[in-house]
DNA sequence: TTGTACGCGTTATCAC
DNA sequence: GTGATAACGCGTACAA
């Protein structure tokens, strides 16, 4: 609030070295298009003053930002930190200034934070995955925003993505897990309502089990929050069961975690008894014990070819391309064949 | 680019209800002041129009954002995600958004992202930690900018700060230590350099040390980043030492998951053989085994709190008070008596 | 190479 | 209660 009253504006330094608004302009934004002895007068005007350009007015006159908006589902968990700092370096090393905001896994509250991303010039948007509104994409296209879904790949879908098949690459271990022999497959699955990641890697082991001859209404599926206390909730719940799952596929490595700590408590060993499995292979997989045998998602390669397929969007250099990460198997520890009872 | 080329605007809306702009804009920001009938004219004109008000335009006319920036050393990591989360949410309740950036702990950089925020016309600041160079205050006061300091609680620094007392945390931490029987202390530290919340937390470990009457000289000192396998490393590394430390306190629960990982591996068992303390008591505190003795942060609290204080100076109802976070020390089985050798 | 002057979309101060 | 209209600070044709 009345702030700025006496920051420096692009008049203040004009005066000061004696030159015109156009010209100071010219000193900031094409350098080469004035003489060197004027340019040093400016700058020098500008240091003393500490001039800063207000970016509204900037955003207003030009048009453009170089301000990339991200709307992450939470802050409150490693999986988008790693592939996000990678991104906003790629962004910086491009002139872009990365700006995050989180939904909390609210789909009314991504659609504001996404208004008001666009609202305030944000020259492009990273979404994480697809399913929303198609209200939201009607949105963006009339504001003229390039987006780039990223998490997710999924050529067929209008927009563009960056990430991977969450279904084959589930399906993947999947087909580990039942190759190891096991037959009794549970899982604990983040919330697939509005989360098509999550409703893929579901849609993964099921196709998996299919192929493989199972019948894949046999799965024991748990639907819960991606929160470690929940997936040590899930698995307590699971080894009531009778019989019990000699496996538990587990929709993240925190989910996996969670599992794992209480399969601990419960006095229950992984994997002798039973074996656990994540996704991601953030840093928990490893140093959890067992060590989480589970998909890794090279995170940082996504972040960097988001960030160069979403400025060439932005420049109008593509229209849209999708790219698929590889992902893979890691195997640890926390996956064998299923006891022989 | 090119952006908003067609995107609706005041102007637009108001044509389409037959009223002036300043009506609309009267509707949208106070709508006390305009008559019923007319205003349902008008709100049905922005929505048919699909109308969002531009945020840059808004900002330039009424000096005033309603945006609130933060910049965190890093995303890379959950120690601050979860107060943020709530930082964000009690922002949202008072009417203002949360925009973040990180600096991945380079000064420059967050000098940089400082001076973007405030261009873009941030209300105010929240920053992690005392420790930088002067001139950033500076500039801050001059575009009149409040911030507030987070994650730490430094009454006597210019700043107002909402966090914790670093040195007080960790010396009660120590005290426990100490008074477990612990005589050979190690330390796994963060980078101290430019960053006061790792200094204070070396010395508060220095302090109980002297107190206790032991010469905090003999505090074998490791200082790396905080990431899981720099735990890991500087834990091998202080095994090595003959006589070997009895207790290695981390300067959070991310390098002791590591140094726990770690010792898993070179069969040293903890506590038996060694204790090991952390910082936080993020979740992966909990999920280790054993269990991490550790400080407790509550940054829920943190974060509601800063983001009261923040909106207070914001809107000239605060000058700027520090509020002091009450730690607590959450003892699970990583810590024991050292072994009677 | 440099200066003049207009427009970007809002809010806010006036009159009406 | 509502409508002109002047800012807000910057970029950029266009002119010099």
């Amino acid at each position: 609030m009345g702030k700025n009253r006496s920051a420096p504006t692009l008049n203040d330094v004009a005066r000061e070295a004696g030159v015109s608004t156009a010209t100071v302009s010219r000193c900031l934004n094409s350098p080469d298009r004035v003489i060197e002895t004027t340019r040093q007068r400016v700058m020098q005007a500008v240091e003393s003053l500490g001039y800063t350009p207000n970016f509204a007015a900037r955003v207003m006159a030009a048009n453009r930002s170089y301000t990339i908006g991200a709307i992450i589902p939470t802050m409150d968990n490693a999986i988008f930190a790693r592939g996000l700092q990678e991104f906003q370096d790629q962004l910086r090393q491009r002139g872009y200034t990365l700006l995050v905001s989180s939904s909390a896994y609210d789909p009314e509250m991504e659609r504001e934070q996404i208004r008001t991303l666009v609202a305030r010039g944000a020259d492009g948007l990273l979404l994480i995955g697809h399913a929303r509104d198609a209200s939201i994409y009607t949105f963006l296209e009339q504001h003229q925003v390039p987006s780039l879904v990223a998490w997710s790949y999924t050529p067929e879908a209008q927009q563009p993505s960056v990430g991977f098949s969450n279904i084959e690459a589930m399906g993947e271990l999947a087909q580990l897990v039942i190759g190891a022999g096991h037959r009794r497959i549970a899982m604990i699955s983040g919330q697939t309502s509005g989360n098509d990641r999550a409703q893929g890697r579901v849609e993964g082991v099921k196709r998996a089990m299919a192929q493989s001859g199972l019948d894949a209404a046999t799965l024991t599926l748990i639907e819960t929050d991606y929160e470690i206390e929940k997936g040590a909730d899930a698995f307590a719940q699971l080894m009531t069961l009778s019989p019990r799952p000699t496996v538990v596929m587990c929709g993240n490595d925190v989910l996996a975690a969670g599992a794992l700590s209480e399969a601990r408590r419960l006095g229950i060993k992984v994997p002798e008894q039973v074996s656990v499995t994540g996704f991601d292979d953030i840093e928990l997989a490893e140093i959890v014990s067992p060590g989480l045998t589970t998909v890794h998602v090279p995170h940082r390669e996504m972040g960097r070819e988001a960030a160069r397929e979403l400025t060439a969007m932005v420049e109008g250099k593509s229209a849209g391309q999708s790219v698929c990460i590889k992902t893979r198997l890691m195997a640890r520890h926390s996956l064998a064949e299923p006891p022989c009872q």
